[in-house]
RNA sequence: CGGGGCGUGGCGCAGCCUGGUAGCGCACUCGCUUUGGGAGCGAGAGGCCGUCGGUUCAAAUCCGACCGCCCCGACCA
């Protein structure tokens, strides 16, 4: 039943104050999501159909690649998380029962997932395995945010690749990189694969899709066939104009300067032709310095993978006692190891002393101080990928492939017998995509200041059909039959027979975004012809005889998948 | 967790500074008119002013505590 007169459908004319995502506006007043609390929210019945189309392009990708769905529970207990290491997370949920036990909102199903494959996996002749369940996730979120994009609840689809070797973890996992890919590009988003940050989980490989829009959480560097998170990405530095060089370094009095901006001030320099120092304290292996330039900065996620190692800052009492003073440092005479980052070419630079107001010009690496080569500064727009200008967008992370490894199937004592008769861990990997997120993506993407503006694939209705007119005036009649045919015909239409006034019913059909909007009013009658529009473009459609609408509406239809 | 902002009918807001028993637009109900881009006229319904406590003859308004929500940052396997 689809008759707008029967159906729930909240618009609104103006979006609730506290919404200022795009997607969160728009969602929102078109009827779509309702908030129950914060990073709560209600999916109301045309959001739902979105929400279900989506989840049905998912199911039907990864059938494809032979994965099995099932369905875990969303409570479990305690000791599961323990047995992994994960209960301690501050973003997982805690709670008990009456009788006091332990138990967690998963936020994902790693643990159950491989406790049952551990029970009932023997051998290798049960491998290898792909699991999947489309299934709530609870995540106790420090900020929710931008509406549905960031919740503290939210369906995810996670699946589960079991594998006897990592050979074949790379089979699965490149599987699933075919049915994502072909997921994204049916749910008709912009999306990108990024590689992504393997991070403490210490996995073999990791990719990221993301799907660019305004209110994205993550940057991602892109040029012509290079698409990376901005966390992990490479890029060559744009370059510095550098002065000439000298015989050695010389000293340079900078009283009070102890920043990279209050020594340009002072020298005329330029940021890029200074070195930046940032000592840090990395774990099992004492103080470091790492050297950038002074225009670049630090990326701790790259650091943190350059160094392989529990890091931080060090502290100004490190830093006075074992090398300088703070705000003064630099490498020449350091006694300490020296990262110099792949950003910085060879060329005389300025850089502190390691004596209080002082900096010397003309330091030059390698000449003046010993150093070990990494790349751990942050990539900005304009570096260079293949020779072409890196740009950065916004973009919001709506999947996400991940090869585990044997972290969880050992903790949970999943293995199997091989050929020889030997026990083997599992190797696993796992795979997300956030529903609502390709939702809200779509929305961002593709919304103009109408309104929604859905990819067909997703669209919560195919034709939206806006009878004008009296009740009871032949208009309507007309209307009525068109409706009946459509859906008897199998067409997902919504019908607006509410009785309102045609600006209003155009707006609300602007605002909702179905592909195809189909008008039957007086202008019908005098032209024997329903009027077609296109949500998107501008393009005149040829008018629709009556007789015809449904062969003609199934034909624009497929013309829009 | 740090910084900022906001809680008054379904939505958007005013009233608070200067205390006196709540108002506007949209939406809603009924009637008449209107009917291809968010209509007109008339008549209505709907609010423990986030909660608790304090001050006062009197609190939406002043004071305190708490709760909730949003934004920026931190965080986000």
């Amino acid at each position: 039943m689809t008759r707008l007169s029967r159906y729930l459908l909240p618009t609104e004319k103006e979006a609730p104050a506290d919404a200022e995502a795009l997607s969160h506006r728009l969602m929102v007043r078109a009827g779509l999501v309702r908030q129950v609390g914060s990073g709560l929210w209600t999916w109301l019945p045309a959001g739902w159909r979105v929400h279900q189309r989506i989840s049905a392009i998912v199911r039907e990708e990864l059938d494809a690649i032979g994965a099995l769905e099932m369905l875990m529970p969303v409570i479990q207990p305690a000791e599961l998380w323990k047995r992994t290491g994960r209960y301690p997370i501050e973003e997982l949920f805690k709670l008990n029962d009456r009788r006091g036990a332990e138990l967690v909102l998963a936020m994902t199903h790693e643990e159950v997932v491989t406790s049952h494959v551990a029970q009932i996996v023997r051998s290798y002749r049960d491998l290898p395995l792909i699991l999947y369940h489309l299934q709530v996730k609870g995540r106790d979120e420090p900020r929710p945010r931008a509406g549905v994009l960031r919740t503290r609840e939210f369906v995810m689809k996670d699946s589960y690749s079991f594998d006897r070797d990592q050979e074949g973890l790379e089979h699965s996992y490149a599987r699933h990189i075919e049915a994502y890919d072909r997921i994204f590009e049916r749910a008709g988003l912009r999306w990108y694969r990024v590689a992504g940050d393997v991070g403490v989980m210490g996995g073999t490989g990791a990719h990221e899709y993301m799907a660019p829009c305004a209110a994205g959480e993550n940057e991602v560097a892109l040029a012509p066939g290079y698409a990376a998170n901005v966390e992990v990405a490479t890029a060559q530095a744009k370059p510095v104009e550098l002065p000439a060089a000298l015989g050695a370094p010389a000293a340079l009095d900078t009283p009070g300067a102890t920043t990279i901006a209050a020594v340009g001030g002072l020298l005329g320099l330029e940021a890029g032709a200074m070195l930046k120092a940032f000592p840090v304290h990395v774990e099992e292996r004492g103080l470091v310095l790492v050297m950038l330039r002074g225009d670049h900065r630090v990326n701790e996620v790259k650091l943190a993978a350059a160094l392989a190692a529990p890091w931080r800052p060090a502290s100004a009492e490190e830093i006075a006692s074992a090398i300088g003073p703070p705000g003064f440092i630099g490498p020449v005479g350091a006694q300490l190891p020296v990262l110099l980052d792949a950003g910085v070419a060879d060329g005389p630079y300025v850089t502190g002393a390691n004596l209080a107001d002082t900096h010397l010009r003309g330091v030059e690496p390698g000449r003046d101080f010993a150093y070990e080569r990494v790349d751990v500064r942050s990539v900005e727009a304009g570096d260079l990928v293949g020779g072409a200008p890196i740009t950065i967008e916004p973009a919001i992370e709506v999947g996400n492939i991940f090869q585990l490894g044997t972290r969880y199937s050992k903790a949970l004592g999943a293995s199997f017998l091989d050929e020889q008769g030997a026990e083997q861990a599992i190797w696993m990997g796992c795979y997300g995509i956030g529903i609502a997120r390709i939702a809200a993506a779509a929305v961002e993407q593709f919304a103009d200041e109408r309104g929604i503006s859905w990819p067909a694939a997703i669209a919560p209705f195919a034709v939206h059909l806006v009878a004008l007119g009296k009740p009871g005036s032949a208009e309507r009649e007309l209307a009525e039959r068109v409706y009946e045919t459509l859906r008897e015909g199998g067409v997902d239409v919504l019908y607006d027979d509410r009785e309102a006034g045609a600006g209003e019913k155009f707006a609300d059909a602007e605002l909702l975004g179905a592909p195809l909007r189909l008008t039957v009013g007086r202008r019908t009658l005098e032209s024997g012809e329903i009027e077609a529009q296109l949500r998107r473009g501008s393009v005149a459609l040829a008018g629709i005889a009556p007789a015809d609408a449904l062969a003609a509406v199934e034909e624009l239809c497929r013309s829009l998948a």
